[in-house]
This record gives C-alpha cells, structure tokens and sequence, in this order.
DNA sequence: CGATAAATTGAGTTTTGTCAATAAAGGTGG
DNA sequence: CCACCTTTATTGACAAAACTCAATTTATCG
C-alpha cells in the first residue's frame, strides 16, 4: 500500500512510531505497530483505503497505566483510538458530579468516535488496567473520504448500542448479567485469548462490580447476588475478577435476545 | 449551489420529483421540495456540500399513511430518510417475535442511518400517522466525501443514544416519563409547531401507550399511572394522546439529568 | 352501531434498591 | 515482610418501586 508514513509528534502524551514492519523501537513507553496484535489488518489503513493520498497517517503508540485518561469529555479532539492491549472504560460526567459508564473497549476495540460532529468530545475514557492504546489523528476528518473500514466501525457501533439499549429496556437483572458475561466472553475471545480447547471459559473481568452495576443499570448488591445465584445453579464460578463459565449455553438462555446481523 | 438534481425512478414507493422553487408537480402522492418545510436548509444539500459534482442528488418525497412502512429490517438499502411531516416509529423484530421500540422521529428528523456499513437495514420503520417522508438515495455511500452536515448528523445521532442509555440506565418511571415528554415537547418546538407566546406547551402523541411504554422499558400500567400522577400533582393535563404542560420547570427536575454538548 | 383496540385503575406479588454490617483483597509505609 | 488502612465485595433485613393479573372504561374503525 503506497501510503505515507511520517514521524509527526502530535501531544506530549503520544510519541509517534515509524509504522510498518522493521522499524521498531522497543522501550516502556513507545511501541511500534511492528509489535501490534490487532487481528484483521490495521485500522490506520483501512481508514484511508481510498484516500487520495495528499494526508499523511500518523500512528501513535502509549502504554497507559491504571487510572490515566486518554481523553476527557471537553478535550478537543478529531482521533480515533485502537485497544492494543489492556482495556478502557468510557463515561460522562453529569452536572450532579454522577458518572454514567457508556462502554468498555477491550483489546482491538475502537473508540473515540463521540468526538464526531462536534469540536470536542463528550465522553472521557480511562484505562482499567495497563493499557497500549494506539491514536489515530484524524485532523481533517472533514471532507475525507469513508473508506470501508470506516462504514463498519461506524456500523458495529451502531450495533452494539442497540444491544446494549435492548438489554436496559427489556432485561431483568438476571438477564443483564448474563448478556454482559456473554458479551465480555465473546470480545475476550474474538482477539486470541481465549482458552480454545478447554470446556471452561475463563474471563478476568478488568472492572469493578461497581462499573458492572452502572453500566447495566443495578445496584451493585444486585450485581453480587445474582453472580452468587449464578453459581449456586452451577452455570460458572466467580472469584472476585476471575468468572469459569462451565455452561455457556445456559447463560444464553438466560441472557435471551440478542442483536445480530 | 451548482448541483445538478435529476429525475431518476429509484423505487415504486418514492416517486422521485425535481427539486427546487418552482417545478412543483401537486398531487396527493407526490409532493416537491418547493413546499418543504425543514428548516436551516435541506439535508441532500448539506450531505454533498464538499461534493466533487461527479455524483447525482436525487430527492424522492412521499405521503404514506399510517401503519405503511419505510423500510424493514433486512431491506437492501444505501438511503438516508427525512421526516417531512408526520411522526415515524422505528423497532426492531427479536427471535421471539416481541419489538423493541428503538426510537422517534418527527418533522425535521433524520432515520434510516443503521443501513451504513452494513448491506441492509437492521431495523424496521413504520408511519404512526399520514407523514411524508423525503428519500435521499446515496448509493455509493462508500468513497463519498463527508461534509459537515454528515458528521453533524452522526454526532446528533450519538447524543440522542446517550440520552436514552443514560435514561434507561439510571432513571426510575417518573424520570423516564419526564425526560420522555421534554425530549418530545422539544423536537416539536425545533420544527415549528409550538405554540409559542402561550404558557401551555401542548403536544400531542402519535404512539400508544404500548409504544412509549416498550421505548422506555416499562409496563403500560406504569405509563398510565405515572401520567395520572404528573396530572394530579398539577404539572400537566393528559388526555389519550393530547400533553398540556402547566410546569416546564418542574418537569424539568423530575427529568434529572440530560445529556448536551 | 357493534366490535376491537387502547387506556385506566385496583389489588397483590415480585423484583430490585437501600441501609447496614462484615469480610476479603490490595496498596502503602514502616 | 508485616501491619494497617482503604477499597472492593458479599450478605442479610427491610422498604420501595415496578410488574402482573384482572376488571372496567373509553376510543376508534369498519
């Protein structure tokens, strides 16, 4: 792909990389996307598929710890950022000082896109855990051309919103949980860590069951208690952040409708 | 605006017309953008302000009536519908046959957004009154250039979604039924038919109770019953389908929280 | 005008939330 | 490395909110 590749620092917070393979420069802090483990190409060119090539495309790798935001909802921003590895939590704030968790973005997720339209973003996100978090500076969004790479993010997140309105609406408790393990277990697994093989799905859930409580909509005992009757039934095993799934057809079951193509 | 506007037949449903001041074909089916009444300028225009003039606007305008469809789930289709007058329910059809309401949309509004990306439309549309509906053909969506129409459309989409997560996640039945009404009163101010100088705001509802009880997660015995309440604490005055707003204000507080920029 | 659909209202039950106490884990500094 | 403190999670008892079932009234449509 004949596109280019430049060297621009950006912010202070992200550290540019050659892209590519062959020029890594390995450290702490700045990875290459020689080391990146997205599945399924890179986003970066699948954003610019039919650009005309008169844009340069600048990959910025950071290796986030817990707790630091990689963007606030005021922040002005035309990016579009890729989990690397680790996971993120997305929320707004309210005039009351509430948080209302949006999403969780796990490793090859995209997100970032609130900032769309308007000249800042509305939503902040931060990392749940050591994240590598990949910004794509999409300075000129405006009068670019949508590749289709770009439709389908826009398509799979259209999607996984009416999922999750579906779930508020018309689930009970039992039902949220159920859908929220299916939905963590499936995303864990489509980008490689899953255990194949093994009858039992292992997940590590990377928040609290506080988050899990205001992202579904439920108080957090609520959260507690139904894991607890979870396992009582057999269906998994929950310690803490650690959930054995033994019998994933019983969670569908439990979870009911989902949303699909 | 050098745009050229063509008279194309793009389906049997929409009878395409010529866009402009003064080629007005009258007829109960087929209506011209001549007598439109979206304000701050047409969409069609909006969507190719950065057009490079090799495509074609087409504008197809219809009067359905109520209970007709726009499009259904599964459809084929690469359009983007605005609401010319009239009201328009979109919903998706569940495995087991049960609809969940996604969403409202009145004079003025946009729909039909879920078909990017994907080949089809994942939801259904319907007309809960005669409404006319304006089609925009945008076959090739993909290599199109993004005006800022475009992302002003996506973002407003986005916020809309937020609100109603934000809603059903944290919002008991009063909330929802507050938030529900404000958020319809003012859509119908937007466009112009508010009753502005008067002290009572009063709308009217296209959707049963059975709708706005499904779109905010309810039993239609809670949507009654807190609509008598609103009524008896003097608030406001319902009757089926007619909303008098007494107190703005104090629906205001009973809403909580909004979501805006 | 009658039949069907939509909306209201009441009674009782279920689900979920709130308050409170306790236990376990994780982090910090000596 | 351990003790302590803070955060996170669990569990029980009770209260509040919302749902279901059922009956009735009021519109709407042919």
């Amino acid at each position: 792909m004949g596109m280019q590749i430049q060297e621009t620092i950006m912010d202070k917070n992200f550290i540019p990389v050659v892209g590519g393979v062959g020029y890594a420069q390995p450290s702490l802090e700045v990875l290459s996307c020689a080391t990146c483990s997205i599945r399924g190409g890179c986003l970066a060119e699948q954003l610019t598929i039919a650009h005309n090539h008169s844009y340069q495309v600048v990959k910025n790798r950071k290796v986030l710890s817990k707790g630091k935001h990689i963007f606030r909802a005021g922040d002005a921003a035309k990016a579009i950022y890729v989990v690397s590895s680790g996971s993120v939590k997305s929320y707004m704030l309210m005039e009351n000082g509430e948080e209302q968790v949006l999403g969780y973005y796990l490793s090859g997720d995209i997100f970032g896109l609130d900032a769309m339209g308007g000249s800042s973003h509305i939503s902040s996100t931060v990392a749940l855990e050591e994240a590598t978090i990949c910004k794509l500076p999409l300075s000129g969004l405006e009068n670019r051309v949508l590749g289709k790479g770009f439709l389908n993010m826009i398509s799979d997140n259209l999607l996984r919103e009416k999922n999750l309105m579906l779930m508020l609406a018309r689930k009970d408790a039992d039902g949220r949980l159920a859908s929220f393990l299916i939905d963590m277990s499936k995303r864990i697994e489509k980008h490689g860590h899953h255990s194949e093989g093994y009858l039992v799905d292992v997940i590590k859930l990377p928040m609290t069951r506080h988050d899990i409580a205001n992202y579904l909509g439920l108080a957090i005992e609520t959260v507690s208690r139904v894991l607890r009757r979870f396992q009582d039934s057999g269906m998994l095993d929950v310690t803490r952040r650690e959930v054995k799934i033994y019998d994933y057809n019983c969670l569908l079951a439990v979870a009911g409708v989902q949303v699909t193509y």
